[in-house]
DNA sequence: CTCCATACTAAGCGGTTGCTTAGGTCTAAG
DNA sequence: CTTAGACCTAAGCAACCGCTTAGTATGGAG
């Protein structure tokens, strides 16, 4: 079964940098097919199949089923990366509130791909793991940063930082788990929501 | 390899009412081996070897390993359920904050536990899956009813009280993806840094 | 036209999977 | 001692796994 939907369209944006147009055919295929049955669960002919191609297709541009869920960890957490810190605002509430906002909603409309991000971390090996760790950390260390600045800036009443962290990362990382497209809510409005409960846990000084 | 240790100690308190013994042991043995692998990477091989039994020993006292699977579920649901909701405070802050910090940290000490309920949802049978979501449905009316009171009782501010549930239930489940044992917080620590944010979030006017 | 690299498939190999079958061992009642 | 039944194991089956090999179709360069 191949796709055409609006959603692997706006998929595409994500893996836009993967050349050529079949390994990216088939790394999209892989990320939609571990997000549904899971890394382990899932077959390379599974994969293949969802690209149109036979099982060994995925042997011409992939080393290892292993290395297709690299790839996917690493953009995916690259993208997501780059969606918290290109925020614009200076001010520290509204810069944290803009970031929370994106980060929440990437893990939403992107719930597909958040989810092998998030959860299948423990399948890769341990230089491929190495690599997406040091990632993890930079995403860590630019909510931090949002916080102590607030804080420094007299804006935020935070009597834990690395605390206060932990819970917004997890808040928003916690999206992909239990978003889903039918529900009551767009991924904005999760957004919205989010970054109000942030501002209020960080004690703003309206 | 059988295990005596103390975390094993304290899990048998969850699976007391689990008999024969032999039975326990398996179902403890498969708790731990789908927690580190997750459900589909576990052999009915690893779980039995962990009980220190033989592979067929498994299906003397289980259908099949999702069945393994399911009573893990269902007792690990039923079980943070009667966490939440046997909490004695009376008065709305206090009743909210002792119970997140009683979820959150039953997250963290059981996080073993807790990760199979929550990540492998869906390699349950249809028929299972839908005896745990009437339990999962539980939980969510008796946070969501605690926030209810507490705006009733002019104690919290919260401008969308669904969205709030989810949030509070939200951050406390995903105790359980990033805990690690070795960490730098205690269960108990995580339990008293989630109720205070939790309680700024539902905007208490101490 | 020939040549050759790229992209793909059909077929299948060795190993592993969930689960079954047939049979052995223990305890305790008669 | 015999017997019943609960509990467990050794061995293995059919199906499926990740991955490889050998070979085919295509299209551009000389």
């Amino acid at each position: 079964m191949t796709t055409t939907s609006s959603e692997f369209a706006l998929l595409d944006e994500t893996w836009s940098s993967v050349t050529p147009p079949a390994a990216r055919r088939m790394l999209i295929a892989a990320a939609a097919a571990f997000s549904v049955r899971g890394y382990h669960a899932t077959t390379t002919r599974d994969i293949a199949a969802q690209a149109g191609m036979s099982p060994a297709a995925v042997y011409i541009h992939y080393r290892s089923k292993e290395e297709l869920l690299f790839q996917i960890s690493r953009i995916g957490h690259a993208t997501s990366l780059s969606v918290l810190t290109s925020v614009s605002e200076v001010d520290p509430a509204e810069r944290l509130a803009a970031a929370v906002r994106a980060f929440a909603s990437w893990h939403a409309e992107y719930h597909t791909t958040a989810r092998v991000v998030q959860y299948e971390l423990s399948a890769l090996t341990p230089e491929h793991l190495a690599e997406v760790v040091e990632l993890r950390r930079r995403i860590e260390t630019a909510v931090r940063d949002m916080i102590t600045d607030g804080v420094r800036a007299g804006a935020f009443d935070v009597p834990d930082v690395r605390g206060a962290t932990l819970a917004v990362l997890s808040l928003c990382i916690d999206v992909a788990r239990w978003y889903q497209p039918s529900g009551r809510r767009t991924p904005a409005e999760i957004g919205d929501l989010y970054a109000d409960l942030v501002l209020r846990m960080v004690g703003t000084t309206t």
